[in-house]
DNA sequence: CAGTTAATTAATCAATGAATTAATATTTCG
DNA sequence: CGAAATATTAATTCATTGATTAATTAACTG
């Protein structure tokens, strides 16, 4: 290292690489000839399956770039930041997502089993057809210090948590569960039925043969409401 | 011996440190007074805990060799390596756990009911006692891409499914669990349920308010089975 | 067309990571 | 005691990471 040469890159004064051959590069610096930027779309696709398979600490800005065909450049101008990144992928992914699944729990006039298999179904469902969901979730928010776990909680979990909580309280006063059931367990124990298989999708996939995709996730829904609604009702 | 030699390994051109001041320093080199070396095992728990907490890939030597009081280079000196030191972690640390596990259930002569007792209680327990376990299998087992998968799989997960499957069977031909129920779903509806608490133990318990600790591991598996023994019933 | 704005890459920096080596201090054992 | 083995840190190397800037090219605007 020659010392004391700070190569600094502010000052425009330094001669520019006086020639520069590029012939094999696949794409040259300048905005593109085509429609415009389906690039950040790209990488907000990138950036929410390497989330998921990495985790956001261990994933970087430049294996979700080369994921999605571009510089890691282009995040800082999209998203400024990696924390950026992660906001707008919860935002614009995940966050649609979710809205489906309590829409089809919070409509109305549903009895409490109603409610419970409209939930079941609906993010079975869900998670089947994408995957990297309950992958992101286990790894963001479940995990301790992940990083979307306070805005997660914040702005999906209590309200669903709450709602299904209702629902098995309802169901003990119309005497459908039984009362010994301890309602905050119970909502824990739907949450764990569902949302398991798929975090655990690849194990279960080699150890149990079970498979988690969208054309099983009906019977795979109607699996566990056998459990669940059995196993709250009024032991014989 | 005090040679001269300014420490240089590789590239004698830069100019040594000319002089060194190291009075406040908590730690010399050199062999400890005291006796020997718990530094091992104090590295191994340290590890156990980053592993758990920030996932392999995610976790610094450095981060690891800090919450340990010692240097970086001694998990050199101790296990050469950083896969070296996850090895390590399962070998010494996971191994043990499980086998407790696998030793209950695979007590002789148990009806299938209680091997599922057995199978319950002491996974919570230990899980309840062990925080760290379930999240390192949520890291390293469970997630894509997770260092642990395959030995696992290959060690621990795949002797217990089979155990538990001919279990669930065994009580199906004996008439105690629905002919309906699919085995490997059944399973996969115990390991569910069981584990998921534990890994999303920060969740439930800011949500739902839902506690995992040692003392209510037995109220946890009692509910667990509850559900589970209700719900493999033949409905009424 | 000319000037401005938008989109993109190349190049690079400072910080951090894992891994390694050399030096140093203590214990143990012949 | 003295020599070898053991346990530890300091210092350093090389790769990788997130972030930033300047240059470059196309599209838009008047």
């Amino acid at each position: 290292m020659s010392i004391a040469q700070p190569t600094r890159r502010r000052k425009p004064t330094v001669a520019p690489k006086p020639a520069k051959m590029r012939d094999r590069k696949p794409r040259a610096p300048g905005r593109p000839a085509g429609g415009t930027a389906e690039h950040r779309e790209a990488l907000l696709d990138a950036a929410r399956h390497v989330f998921a398979r990495s985790g956001f600490a261990a994933s970087s800005l430049r294996q979700i770039a080369q994921e999605a065909r571009v510089t890691p450049a282009l995040t800082h101008y999209y998203f400024n930041d990696k924390a950026g990144l992660l906001s707008a992928v919860v935002e614009e992914r995940v966050a649609p997502l979710v809205a489906v699944i309590a829409k089809a729990v919070s409509a109305p006039g549903q009895d409490p089993q109603s409610a419970l298999r409209a939930f079941v179904h609906a993010y079975t469902q869900t998670a089947a057809e994408n995957p990297w969901l309950p992958q992101l979730i286990l790894r963001e928010v479940l995990s301790d210090q992940g990083t979307l776990r306070a805005q997660f909680i914040a702005r999906f979990a209590s309200g669903m948590a709450g709602m299904l909580r209702a629902q098995i309280e309802r169901g003990q006063q119309q005497g459908v569960f039984r009362r010994s059931l301890d309602a905050s367990s119970a909502v824990m124990s739907i949450i764990s039925l569902c949302i398991f298989p798929f975090i655990a999708a690849p194990l279960v996939s080699v150890v149990l043969g079970v498979r988690v995709d969208p054309p099983r996730a009906e019977a795979l829904a109607n699996h566990h409401l056998g459990v669940l609604l059995n196993g709250f009702k009024d032991g014989s």
